[in-house]
DNA sequence: CAAAAAATATGATGAACATCATATTTGTGC
DNA sequence: GCACAAATATGATGTTCATCATATTTTTTG
C-alpha cells in the first residue's frame, strides 16, 4: 500500500468525525448517537469500534474538527478585508454574528453550539473544548486593533459565544435578531478603533 | 382542607421541581433523569405521572423556577448597595462574575448553565428559556446606568452568561479566574458610568 | 487469480430510561 | 377509630443506545 495515499480507513475515519462535527452543531453532544453518525457517513453502527476507542474519543475529535473548520472558514471570509485596522474586526464581528448564523449551527463556531455542554464532558472531550475556546479567543486577538491587548480578546469572545447563543434560543425574529444587531453596534462602537 | 396551607401534594411539586431546577444546572438537561429527581425529592420515581405530564413539562417549569430563583438571589445581594448609579453595576458585574461562581452551577444563573441547550428543547421549554433569558436581560437593565440604553443591556447579557460558561469550562484554575478578571475589568471599565 | 490481511457488516447484549397501570399507604371528615 | 379519598410506592413495559464478538466483504500482495 502506498504510504501518500489516504488509506480506506483514514477516508472513512474522516468521514466519520466530519458527520459527527455536524451532527454535534446540530444536537448538542448528546444527539450524537453511534448509530446515526455512522448512517451518515455511509456506514453501518458496528464497524464503529475499528475507528475510535468509545464515544468520547470521537467527540473529542470532533470538536477539534470543527473548532478547525470553523476557523478557517471565517479565516477565509475576514482575510480577503485587509484594509486599515479594525475592518478585519468589523468584518469578523459582522460575520460571527450575521442573521444568517442564528440557524446556520452545523458549520458554525462549535464554542457557541456548545458551551455550556462542554462542562462536566469526558476529560478527552474538555481538553479539545479548551482548546477551542482559545482558538476563538486567539482568532478574536488577530482581528481586535491591537491596542485594546488581551483582556479585551476574552470578553469579545465570550460576547460572541454568548449572543450568538441567545439569538439561536429566540430563534430567526425581529428579537433575535435584534439581539445580535445590538451586540453587533456595541462591540463595533467600542472596539472597532 | 384549608384552601391556605399548601396541600401535601403541592409541597411534593415544590420539591421536585427544585430537585430538578439544580440537578438541571448540576448536569444539564438530559441530567435530568426522572428516577434521580424523585430520590432527590424523597418520592419514589413511579408517582412522578401524578405530579406532571411529562418530563418535558417538569423541565419547563424547572427552569421557570431556577431563573426566579437566581434573579431574587442576586436581587437580594445587589439591592443593598443602592448607592451612586454604577455602584450597583459594579455589585451586579461583581456577583454574577465572581471566582465562587465557577463552581457554584447549581444556584446560579440558568442562563449560563444551559443556554447552548436550550436550542432544540420542546416548546414549552423553549418558552421558558426565553423567559429566562428576557429576565436576565431585565436585570441588566436594572443595574446598567439608564444612558447606556436598551442595546446595551443586551450585549452585557450576552457577556456575562457567555463568560462565565467558558470560565467554568477552564476550571477555577488561574486561566478560568484570569477571563472571568478581564471580563470584569472590560465590562466595568465600559458600562459602570 | 489465489491467499492473506484489512475493513466493514450483522446481530446480540446489557444498561439506562420515560412512561404507566395497579397496589399500598397516608391523611381527612364523621 | 372507621370509611373515603388523595397521594405515593411497586413493578412492568417498551425503547434507545453504547459496546462488542463474530461473520462477511473488500483490498492488497505474491
Amino acid at each position: 500500500m502506498n504510504s501518500i495515499a489516504p488509506s480506506k480507513k483514514e477516508q472513512s475515519h474522516q468521514r466519520i468525525v466530519a458527520a459527527a462535527a455536524r451532527a454535534m452543531r446540530r444536537s448538542g453532544f448528546k444527539g450524537v448517537s453511534v448509530a446515526e453518525v455512522m448512517k451518515e457517513a455511509g456506514l453501518t453502527h458496528g464497524g464503529f469500534y475499528a475507528h475510535f476507542a468509545s464515544r468520547d474519543a470521537l467527540l473529542a475529535e470532533a470538536v477539534s474538527h470543527a473548532s478547525r473548520d470553523s476557523a478557517t472558514l471565517i479565516r477565509n471570509h475576514v482575510g480577503k478585508q485587509a484594509g486599515a485596522e479594525g475592518e478585519r474586526f468589523r468584518a469578523y464581528v459582522n460575520a460571527y454574528l450575521s442573521d444568517t448564523q442564528i440557524e446556520a449551527c452545523e458549520d458554525g463556531c462549535p464554542v457557541a453550539a456548545l458551551c455550556s455542554e462542554m462542562r462536566g464532558q469526558a476529560p478527552e472531550v474538555m481538553a479539545s473544548s479548551r482548546e477551542a475556546i482559545h482558538s476563538l479567543q486567539q482568532l478574536v486577538c488577530e482581528v481586535l486593533p491591537a491596542h485594546h491587548g488581551e483582556q479585551a480578546s476574552w470578553m469579545v469572545a465570550a460576547t460572541l459565544s454568548g449572543a450568538l447563543q441567545m439569538a439561536r434560543v429566540m430563534g430567526n425574529t425581529p428579537q433575535g435578531r435584534a439581539l445580535l444587531a445590538s451586540t453587533r453596534a456595541e462591540l463595533l462602537a467600542r472596539y472597532a478603533d
